[in-house]
Order: C-alpha cells, then sequence, then structure tokens
DNA sequence: TACCGGTAGATAGCAATACCGAATACCGCG
DNA sequence: CGCGGTATTCGGTATTGCTATCTACCGGTA
C-alpha cells in the first residue's frame, strides 16, 4: 500500500468500519477479510481490531461474545444509535469532502 | 470543523494543495483563502503553510520569492515535474477510495 | 503426547500529519 | 514611532494507521 493511501486511510478507516458493520454485524476478523475483498489488500488486522476496540470505548458499537469453533471466542459487532449517528456523520463529510474534490478536479483537467 | 473532518483531511490535504496549485500558481496567504471559500471555513494557516514546506522539502514544487507590497516577500509556488505525477497518483488513489467508499455507501442503503 | 497451521484478538512503539498558539517580518499611515 | 493588515514560520499536542509481537484456542498429524 502507498504511502499516500495509508495517509487516506486515516479519517476513513473508521468511517468504513462503521458503514461495512451497518451493513452486517460481524467480528474482526470477518471485517478484515471483507476489506481485503474490497482491494485493501494490505490493510493488516493489527489495525482494524485497534479500530474496533476504538468504536467500543467510544460506545458506537455493542458487542457480543460468541464462541468460535476455531480459535478464541469472537466478538460480534453492531451498530447502534450512536454508531448510526456517527455514522452518518462521516457520510455528510465525506460527501461534502468528494464534492469539494470534484470541484478540483475538474477544474484541473480544464487548465 | 468538526474533529472527524479534521482526520479526514489528513492524507488529502497535500494532495488538495497540489491540485491547487496546478490550477495556478499561488502563494500560502492565496491557496488558504481560496480553500476557504471553497467550504474548508476553519482551516488554519499554519496548517497550509506546514503542507507547503513538506511539499517544498520533497521537491514537488517550485519556488520563485516575489516582493509583496504588504508584508514580507512572497513564496510563489508552481508544480512541477514531480509534483505532477504526485498528483496524478493522488488522483489515482482517490478515484480507487471513492469508488470503494461508493460501493459501501450504497450497499449499506440497501439494508 | 507434542507440535503445527489457521483463526481470533490485544498490545507497545513508531511515524505522519493537522491543529493551536504564538512569534516574526514587512509595509503604509497617522 | 507604534498600529493594523498582509505573509510566513515554528513549537508543542493529539490522533491515527502501521509494524511487530504476543496470547489464546482448535483440529489434525506424527
Amino acid at each position: 500500500m502507498s504511502k499516500q493511501m495509508t495517509e487516506m486511510l486515516k479519517g476513513f478507516l473508521e468511517g468504513m468500519l462503521l458503514a461495512e458493520i451497518a451493513r452486517r454485524p460481524a467480528h474482526g476478523y470477518d471485517i478484515t477479510a471483507r476489506l481485503r475483498e474490497l482491494g485493501f489488500t494490505d490493510l493488516v488486522e493489527g489495525t482494524v481490531y485497534a479500530v474496533l476496540l476504538r468504536l467500543e470505548q467510544r460506545g458506537l458499537v455493542d458487542i457480543e461474545k460468541v464462541p468460535s469453533e476455531k480459535g478464541p471466542p469472537r466478538k460480534v459487532y453492531s451498530l447502534n444509535g450512536r454508531g448510526r449517528e456517527s455514522l452518518d456523520e462521516f457520510w455528510a463529510n465525506w460527501t461534502f469532502l468528494t464534492e469539494r474534490l470534484e470541484q478540483l478536479h475538474t477544474e484541473g483537467e480544464q487548465a
């Protein structure tokens, strides 16, 4: 993953996890795999777990511990009300940013 | 500016400045004003100058010192070849990210 | 039994970067 | 000479993703 992409993920990864959890409750390993399928191949698990921990500490997600057939018990994350709010805010900010960038992009093309 | 937005800018601000400089050469004060017009009202000058310094140190921009009628000499930044490359890479990464996010967004809406 | 691979989660230390606040430099004007 | 507006710079802080490593649990296999 390019360093530039790494920096871009800052500020987006959290929202992406919220969005992914909103789609359907999941545990960390699952989410990591899904995001890698999406194309973020170099995303490391440690990062995802750290973000999930943050979401948990901020009370944006609910957690259910589910025994796993393989490995330690899974922590299945699901979005709660506050998480939904945060996700909505994320999309709003994302829309704002993309609109501005689109503007810069098209202006740049003209030049 | 929301904290979330602040974090989103990480990794984007630099590309935005490159794009803005590509549009037309400008100095820091100018760029700050322009971005504020674009909607980033709370963007602080100190931040913009810090990014410009980084661009300079990485050799992505050329600098011409122009005496100003008011205040110290202006540093007018213009994009050079390496800066153009970096900008292209930025747009490529941006496209990648927005496509994935768009996917997450629409999937979320369906749910 | 003992080991290994895959699943699942946690943690410590590091680097990058945007923010805030303050300082500095320069000019014209009163 | 000080004041206000323009223009740039700097030091310190917080957040965040990465790397690397560690623990834990299970099934299969020698």
